[in-house]
DNA sequence: TCATCCAGTGGACCGGTGGTGCAGTAGATC
DNA sequence: GATCTACTGCACCACCGGTCCACTGGATGA
């Protein structure tokens, strides 16, 4: 039915995923049945097997979408973050990226669309290898990147608080995953920002002290 | 079939609600199937469906009791801790509270079963006004409490960091259901205590300065 | 112009799962 | 002896994920 295809440059499949997406960060994946996808995408049930073998491959693409975005939104918001700190003290850059990713998170719609690693995590046996490794890969990457600027850091403002910065790295993602959980389980959207806020105060203390706060 | 009853006082509903538990910490929500669970009992189908209407009054009940168990732990916590502190200061006690709470946690079976509520939240339509009730009745019931607690401490020992009271208290919750999914998904047990570890550290240095650290 | 490939369609079918309906029953309680 | 509780057994339903198979309209390339 390529007649039906609009000129734009999203495929089928591409369609496939977003709607998928938006369905499962509504309703969850075992509310979201593939028939009802592929109706709203306007394709047949061979039509949706040809592009995926499984639902779970459809999970996989959403998720390394998910995360490839993230990604992006992160590097622009380090470059950001950089380009407005002239002097290049890496605390100041890091503080100011954690400035520009609450501005970013209050801006966001209602509540949170949510973490969509905590919604495969949970979901059936973390269902496949691969998925588990998507997740895994990109969580470490987080760790390892945030601990390498805390170690950049502790260099030049050495640690007023006695912490485990490899901890502190994992602190932003723990804190972003549990605080979705409760923005959408007390249905209050302010709790997201407001707990990248505490942290940014947190990693300020930690390395000037509170003494200038 | 009374006479296969043990003599224990768990019923047949207990051993319900304990064994899809187990099943559904291990594999989640839709991995778990009726059967399976009534086949690990050595009940019919319908003997299921006489004491639960429904699966989600099945998890109801599971995080029903889970919450009411995790309320005795922390209540528990928090009646040792303030018999360990004598001297009757409010950040002594919740400072040793979150210390014994971390010592627990590092004690906890591989990993870590997993966070009832993140596994409800994100499985079908949050699914039940009932059940997204009951779990945001018990996290702003968390949210109360420290939040009080906090306030305590404030008034004995003014903030050395500028901080939401609240969203410290809500840290707490945040911070541990993201690290139980970072733990479950890196595949590291002590994520948990370690980031448990991280906001003793903060509260300290909220209240004390990083002067004595 | 013809062959081939891509991106599907349509329909039959399967097994598992959640859930219902109904009739019956062993044992404890009143 | 009547009633209640806690089931059993069987039949049955709809939905859902997934498979198989035959077919096709349009674009591409030789």
């Amino acid at each position: 039915m390529s007649f039906m295809k609009p000129r734009s440059t999203e495929t089928t499949r591409d369609r496939l995923v977003t709607v998928a997406e938006v369905a499962i960060l509504d309703k969850g994946l075992a509310a979201t049945s593939i028939e009802e996808v592929i109706a709203e995408v306007g394709i047949s049930k061979n039509g949706f097997f040809y592009h995926f073998k499984d639902k779970s491959e459809l999970v996989k693409a959403i998720l390394q979408r998910t995360l490839d975005s993230e990604e992006l939104w992160f590097a622009g918001l380090f470059e950001r973050a950089r380009s407005g700190t002239p002097d290049g003290d890496p605390l100041t850059e890091i503080l100011t990226f954690l400035r520009l990713l609450r501005e970013d998170m209050e801006r966001l719609p209602d509540v949170h669309p949510g973490c969509l690693i905590a919604a495969c995590c949970f979901q059936e046996r973390l269902f496949q290898h691969e998925i588990h490794a998507i997740a895994k890969a990109s969580l470490l990457g987080w760790r390892a990147r945030f601990h390498a600027r805390f170690v950049e850091i502790a260099k030049v403002h050495p640690p007023h608080v006695e912490v485990d910065l490899e901890a502190l790295a994992d602190m932003l993602t723990s804190l972003t995953d549990g605080a979705i959980i409760l923005s959408k389980t007390v249905r209050e959207k302010d709790v997201l920002p407001r707990q990248i806020e505490l942290y940014r105060q947190f990693v300020k203390t930690v390395f000037l002290g509170s003494g200038q706060g």
